[in-house]
DNA sequence: AGTAAAGCCTATATCGATTTAGATTATCCT
DNA sequence: AGGATAATCTAAATCGATATAGGCTTTACT
């Protein structure tokens, strides 16, 4: 039976501008405050009938746990952390939205932590672990043996990578598939005769420069078409930076005719950098680049574009760390984006 | 004396695996919790030799306070909300990284709650409030008569706007003078003998919205000149949608000879259209805009572009909710960004 | 000397939730 | 009927930090 305890009143049991808790339900249907806890976590040693009579008091009242008495007690934060380096491009407001989007009702909440391009990139992880500040941690600008990853697999604290690590077996990721991607652009370049290639690739320490570089590449050599790395700008780097580099490259070599880039940025600042130069936008020369903004098309139709759905990734990446929190036993949630070349079919 | 009780090394002090805590600076030192506590937060009633021994330690140690302990015991969550839309632009990216740059050091954390633009504007200022989960809240995208600026003043939760309210003096916001950037620009189009202009405005409900059309028609109505609103798209829309409707207009209506934008984005889908129409833009016609990214003018240098800085607002914001958290009896902050127009020096 | 006032520290209770151990009642079996 | 066994619930302890009240010294003053 329920208790021998009077029941109380909302009113009786709530201090006016109160939050309702565990005690208010308690108060209110006579029993007492770990049964109230035990019956809401459906705990087996709860009546049905009590399970229900809480059940329906706390949705009356609109109890919501206080999220730090059960992180004191439990170590869960419900937090789940998205780092988040902040160079400027739109990747990352795209990124934040679908991460957000798919915790949406799943009771985690969103910690962003942005950091600076130059600055060290084990604080911030650090920081989240040895304050347990979050559950699990969503981390981005991977390297082949990204230090974060060693550190975050080592300590079996759940986390996601955009990008992929060696250790990428072992690890829930999501990645776009970088070196088709530069097989794809080096073919579609081939196909139109260009013989002396430049691109203006993401820094070279991340994974997926180096994939990039090396679809690039071994699709070059098969048609015997020269490839350089752009030196001087990275396409994380803002757009006029990469404007002067490149222009000096090609008042260098007049003989470059197609630049290749990993960013929408980066191909605004090939296609000025070229017309700046005189040359013509698909006649005399080529900008092909990864879109994911679908509007370099638009705004320069002699653009070529790979498109890259960055939506997708963010909506998988917080599906795969709750996967990580909940079932760890499970393997490693992966995706790898195959880029479609339209033009190649 | 600094206690009778048995001081303990850190590892007496520590079980393996744990993080040290109030508990294990008192052990080691000999002292009681709550004098730790007070010694660590400046109590006057502490020693300075007390102080100084159990800061020692402190830092030694490495001791972070427990974040769920303080909330749940103080009700200071030590976190700020950015709540921010996600409109395809990267602003929102930048106010992401100045913010959270902002607050780098003063031991606050940034928590950041996207929403889409077509949902309820309360939802998640609600939740962050009801739940406590913020000591204060950023937001944009603001109206003249926001419900979440009333909402928050009459619960007395402190906040800053990013944008303007009627309300504006009793809280605190940063804002860019819109009104004074649509009389620039249409001064510029007048100077530049245009006779009918259209506007590709943000959604008409936003405060900013207004304030740049009654800038731009002031000024236009001096001049003679015709103003319109771009039906069809705001430029929150993505570019191929402010594109379509662009072209439409032009269709239309073949003596518009300016478009004034809100956006960098739609300042491409702006020219796009009117080279779409084989008008040539700074000649036949012009395309002026508002540019916090300041590569429209390395794209076309024949766009007409008015700076505005985005870093500053974050800071500012940042520091405007501390203050509110810290000292609400001093006046709210508030910031208005003149803009410059390089043009009409 | 005796008492008051600082100065400095400790003990206890508390925030909200959960875990563990223990108590009570009803039920079942021989 | 007696005793074991389930089925339900309650009591107490705990996570880490801090607010409040109170205690013990030492210094100061009449």
């Amino acid at each position: 039976m329920a208790g021998t305890k009077a029941k109380m009143t909302l009113e009786a049991a709530l201090p006016p501008g109160q939050k309702p808790t565990l005690k208010t339900i308690a108060q209110m249907s006579g029993l007492a405050v770990p049964t109230v806890s035990r019956a809401l976590n459906d705990a087996p040693d709860i009546g049905s009938q009590t399970k229900k009579l809480v059940r329906k008091i706390a949705d009356d009242i609109g109890y919501v746990p206080n999220r730090a008495g059960v992180r004191l007690r439990t170590g869960r934060t419900n937090v789940i952390s998205l780092i988040i380096s902040t160079a400027h491009d739109n990747h990352t407001s795209r990124l934040i939205a679908s991460v957000a989007a798919a915790l949406d009702g799943t009771g985690f909440h969103l910690n962003v932590t942005p950091y600076r391009p130059n600055d060290d990139l084990m604080k911030p992880v650090k920081y989240i672990v040895e304050t347990r500040s979050a559950d699990a941690l969503i981390i981005n600008q991977i390297e082949p043996e990204d230090p974060r990853v060693a550190y975050l697999m080592e300590r079996k604290v759940p986390f996601a990578t955009h990008g992929r690590t060696k250790w990428a077996d072992k690890h829930p990721f999501y990645d776009f598939d970088n070196e088709i991607f530069g097989r794809q652009a080096m073919a579609i370049l081939a196909n139109r005769n260009r013989k002396k290639v430049i691109v203006i690739a993401p820094p070279i320490a991340q994974n997926y420069s180096q994939e990039m570089i090396r679809g690039l590449s071994t699709t070059a050599v098969k048609h015997g078409i020269d490839l350089d790395i752009l030196p001087g700008a990275t396409s994380d780097d803002d757009v006029p930076t990469m404007l002067v580099a490149a222009q000096k490259a090609l008042a260098a070599d007049r003989s470059i005719d197609a630049i290749v880039t990993a960013s929408s940025a980066a191909a605004l600042a090939a296609t000025a950098a070229f017309e700046n130069m005189n040359r013509t936008l698909g006649k005399d020369v080529d900008v092909i680049s990864k879109d994911s903004n679908s509007f370099l098309k638009i705004f320069r139709s002699e653009l070529l574009t790979l498109p890259e759905t960055v939506g997708a990734a963010g909506e998988f990446l917080a599906r795969a760390v709750i996967q990580a929190i909940r079932n760890p036993e499970l393997p490693p949630m992966h995706y790898l984006e195959v880029p479609s070349a339209p033009e190649l079919e």
